[in-house]
DNA sequence: TAATAATATCGAGAATTATCGATATGTCAA
DNA sequence: TTGACATATCGATAATTCTCGATATTATTA
């Protein structure tokens, strides 16, 4: 399984996009889902997180894509929506890379 | 445990900062000990990863402050050379604050 | 006390990151 | 096909990080 620690710990060393991940495990928590939309499974899109960030669409897709590229969060397009969840087994895989080799 | 999860993971953003940790896990395979130095205990002194660093004494002086603010490695001073370790407890803990809040 | 060695800190320029507004691209619905 | 959204990407500026050389500080020893 690729891994790139410098860039997993540089997607990590942010104050927004560790909220975006901690939004992410409880996602009804914190978001009104969509219509038929299971977000634990399905997940939270871009505008949703535009809004709760309270910062630009530009930057929250950037930082969901720096997320995404680190290996942290999975993308899923349905329609016009682009939905993203946690990768938990990635991030289990992150934790494991950190015990054991940090 | 005082923890603070942005300037630990900043920390661990850069290549030598991270090669400085994995030395200091085997410090005998990658550095001749002091006399009478317990390199495992005591740990590795400043110019010891200047020198296997490749860079300067103020940027490796500088490094092991920014392990050592995130509590990533410990300090003893000894007359002239001051030692780094690594702080197993505290590296265990950020181990486990991952696993639970990331 | 002076000279030397090890380390820490300061100031600076280059490189990278944060964040924005503007615009391009993709998708649905009329 | 056009209009309206949702998302992605581009270009720019401000802020932060990287890394250095120079210098200050601390400790040892002659």
């Amino acid at each position: 399984m690729y891994m790139e620690p410098i860039e997993i710990f540089k997607a990590l060393s942010n104050e927004s996009r560790l909220q975006i991940l901690h939004w992410l495990k409880e996602p009804e928590q914190h978001f009104t889902p969509h219509e038929g939309i299971d977000m634990r499974n399905i997940g939270v899109c871009v505008s949703q997180f535009t809004e709760k960030l309270n910062m630009t669409q530009s930057t929250a897709s950037q930082y969901l894509s720096i997320l995404q590229r680190a290996g942290l969060i999975k993308t899923k397009r349905i329609g016009k929506y682009t939905y993203y969840t946690r990768d938990e087994d990635q991030i289990r895989e992150i934790g494991a890379f950190f015990n054991n080799q940090i």
